[in-house]
DNA sequence: CTATGAACAACATGTTCATCG
DNA sequence: CGATGAACATGTTGTTCATAG
């Protein structure tokens, strides 16, 4: 057993429920996670979510599409890849999760037993 | 900023109260945080106290004596080291240990932000 | 500048081996 | 076996580079 969760799988657990609610593709997902983390002064860098993306599409969780950010091509020919549950993504996902809340729950659990034991809290 | 608390940080902390309470030598306290973290499935690694008393000597916040364990030569002859405070030793721990609090709650705030975002906790 | 991807370097970690009494 | 230490191998991470529009 690890000593505390991987950022990897942190990772990938915000991109699960991100997915699960449509919002989509790596770049933005990544930007969204820096705004959500940025009181803890906690930049996730972007080669770990591209990598986690990759790790969830090879484990049959998400499959991609590709598409044209924007309307008018005249304008913007940014392509991107969005990301969409497999047939059985949904339950690979929530296996997943399950799994990670057993594991978000012993860190908390060892976070929280190491500030009674060392500073009385 | 790290993603998570190093370990390392994780076991120091811990060496520290314990050679604040008189605890200690090496394998001693490892065998106690084994114990200790028994019920989280955690299994701090020998390797790892060892290298982290070793950077807090480095660090002038222990010193190290020698010992024999045991009393009657002729039934042990076992040497351990034994840790104490240097001089500003505890004033070197305070500060140490008033950082890792930080970082710790830190990581507590996130992995309870993962619950919420992620499992509506 | 947004967007994706890969390469590479650094580091922290886990496992194994070495030594001693 | 208890005790300490070091070596080595592995894996995760952070930084940088590459490509594209």
């Amino acid at each position: 057993m690890a000593f505390m969760i991987a950022q990897r799988a942190f990772i990938k657990l915000y991109l699960i429920t991100m997915v699960e609610q449509q919002r989509g593709y790596g770049y933005q997902m990544l930007e969204e996670m820096k705004e959500n983390f940025k009181p803890f002064g906690y930049v996730p860098p972007q080669s770990e979510i591209y990598r986690a993306l990759h790790e969830l599409v090879h484990e049959g969780v998400f499959y991609r599409t590709k598409q044209l950010k924007g309307n008018d091509p005249r304008v913007d020919f940014q392509e991107i890849v969005l990301y969409h549950f497999t047939e059985d993504g949904p339950e690979k996902a929530n296996l997943y999760k399950k799994q990670v809340k057993t594991d978000l729950d012993r860190c908390l659990g060892m976070l929280n037993k190491a500030a009674e034991d060392n500073y009385g809290v």
